[in-house]
DNA sequence: TTGAAAGCGCTAACAA
DNA sequence: TTGTTAGCGCTTTCAA
């Protein structure tokens, strides 16, 4: 009998033979040892660490049409995430969660329109169980993709395409954005603020859109000029500060709708002499850290759990498939909390 | 753990009988066509086509013995890096490489110390083809754990055991961090300069020691004064200026390590009234872009190509592979080129 | 040039 | 509880 031949990996077989068993026997002690005796069980194992045993992959995927591996989908005009702080601590989470269920990352970066037909391939292989995408554009194919292919996918924010109202049931994982930015606003309102005004994110984001209507659930009768378009970056936000400034000098209270544009408001504040937070004060959104910890002063803001976002999209893949594979499993909003520090 | 996908899939015996040929002939058709005449090439493809056939990777692997996947292994200690756009870049890179050689990039965030059992195990496993991995600290165990694994292995930036006196003949892609900063002095001392100062990296890194080399080939008998230590971000670079312009006030030119400390060092050069490049010139290193187009004046600096390094780590791995999978690959420099702006 | 047949290494009925 | 056996879907000799 073979024992453990130089250069190819030993094999179950190889383990049932030195333990004296079964090739099945040995399996089932592999696969956790349910109903094996005792006796059995420690010889296989002894086996298995003697010859340096590890499972192959590809036969264990072709019986169980398991792959035990999961693709992360980035599209290309947000390759940019990467560099986003926010998207190493979902991907981490992601990371984490999937070794915990014992599953792989496969990443596909998605370079340009004509890469979807390798990812549909790709997906349409089976070589994974399903799909974590994140954020999308309102046109963009790879939803129909993923459903046409019919692999279960867990999306990263809710899609734009996925209102509460469209009725589509796409799974999705997102932040209370909109509860968040209320409890924002809310906070500036019992500071007795008057005047509050809101630095919005691009309206074509969702987490955008749902913090502005956070921020007029509370204000419903605010002057439409106190809400200023930003593009989440810092520069953005001091724009808007400017602007505010100029034509509402009477502001005392900002909302940012993240922390990259509160840094910026409040930048332009001091410039222009207004205390914070006893003029005007500034409440952002997200809670990074580096950022809203190192504000003069450091930022009152939303913050989320960024990495559990990231676990749960696997959790809810993972529940999904667990299911039957088929049926979507539901969405999940996360709550937010206000985290107070010198700001607001 | 996930579940399969129900609703099977066709199979290539589906495709052999469709066609009206055997299963061999259909597989030959799917893996190029090569010997097959004709007609039957037609008829096979057909039969793909209309049943919209796509191979069952893990059957493939299990006899090809190929996986078409490659692991790229991120430790924890790092995972910063993927804020760093110059890591977007270089997996970027390495994404479009893979895919032109149809293969898959599987992620590998290593979490903790701990956590190299787990990728042990995974590579051991044999579920990839290669892996590659970045730069790693002294003591990493990583090289050694793929070294036993017996997979070949590719390291992004030269890692510190790797030194080209330490004879460890591990393949690896960097560009040439050393002669880059030999040019980038140079074209200082070709403007004139005489008291040319380096705001050198962290040391630990070989990136930066690598540089500080290149400074010191080209200024042999440079006051030792003259190079202060920084950590590569801006705030270190600004910090470091101080320092020299206090004990040195005489420099007129400033090598830095990398563009982010080289700003934070011309923000200083305002701040003291120094004109730059008139009374100080200034050279960086990595051509980032966003930062080294933005600064005042914009930034004359090294710039290497990192995607191609991308590209490259994943070729030289390929090569490895199909020359035998044993031996290892060399490593490659590539060559890095000075980009003038106005600062130098 | 084509086909028949033998596995690749594993799991899961089914028997014993 | 354990073993026997039949594949999973594919590539690849070997013959025809």
């Amino acid at each position: 009998m073979p024992v453990s031949i130089p250069g190819s990996r030993p094999t179950l077989e190889a383990v049932a033979a030195r333990a004296g068993v079964s090739r099945a026997t040995a399996s089932r002690v592999v696969n956790g040892g349910d109903g094996v005796r005792r006796p059995l069980v420690e010889r296989v194992r002894q086996a298995v660490d003697e010859l340096g045993y590890v499972p192959n992959h590809a036969a264990r995927t072709l019986v169980t049409r398991r792959n035990g591996a999961v693709a992360v989908i980035i599209a290309e005009p947000e390759i940019r995430i990467f560099s986003d702080p926010f998207f190493s601590l979902q991907l981490r989470g992601i990371s984490r969660e999937l070794t915990a269920h014992d599953s792989q990352l496969v990443l596909l970066l998605v370079e340009g329109s004509g890469d979807y037909d390798r990812i549909a391939r790709y997906l349409a292989g089976g070589h994974v169980d399903g799909a974590l995408a994140f954020s999308l554009h309102t046109e963009d194919p790879l939803p129909a993709v993923t459903h046409k292919v019919g692999i279960p996918t867990v999306f990263g924010g809710r899609p734009v395409w996925a209102g509460p109202e469209s009725g589509l049931a796409v799974p999705y994982v997102d932040c209370d954005n909109r509860g968040g930015a209320r409890e924002a606003v809310q906070h500036l309102v019992s500071l007795g603020r008057q005047h509050i005004a809101h630095i919005a994110g691009p309206q074509d984001q969702t987490s955008a859109i749902d913090r502005l209507d956070g921020y007029r659930d509370v204000l419903l009768d605010a002057d439409p000029g106190l809400t200023v378009q930003g593009d989440f970056t810092a520069g953005s936000g001091a724009v808007a500060m400017t602007g505010l400034l100029a034509r509402h000098p009477e502001v005392d209270g900002v909302f940012a709708a993240n922390d990259l544009m509160a840094s910026g408001a409040l930048a332009v504040l001091r410039e222009h002499g207004r205390r914070v937070p006893d003029d005007v004060a500034v409440v952002g959104f997200d809670n990074m850290v580096n950022v809203a910890e190192s504000t003069d002063p450091p930022l009152t803001t939303v913050s989320q759990d960024i990495e559990g976002m990231g676990r749960l999209m696997v959790q809810v893949l993972v529940r999904g498939l667990d299911r039957d594979g088929v049926t979507p499993p539901g969405s999940v909003v996360t709550p937010t909390e206000l985290v107070r520090r010198v700001s607001a």
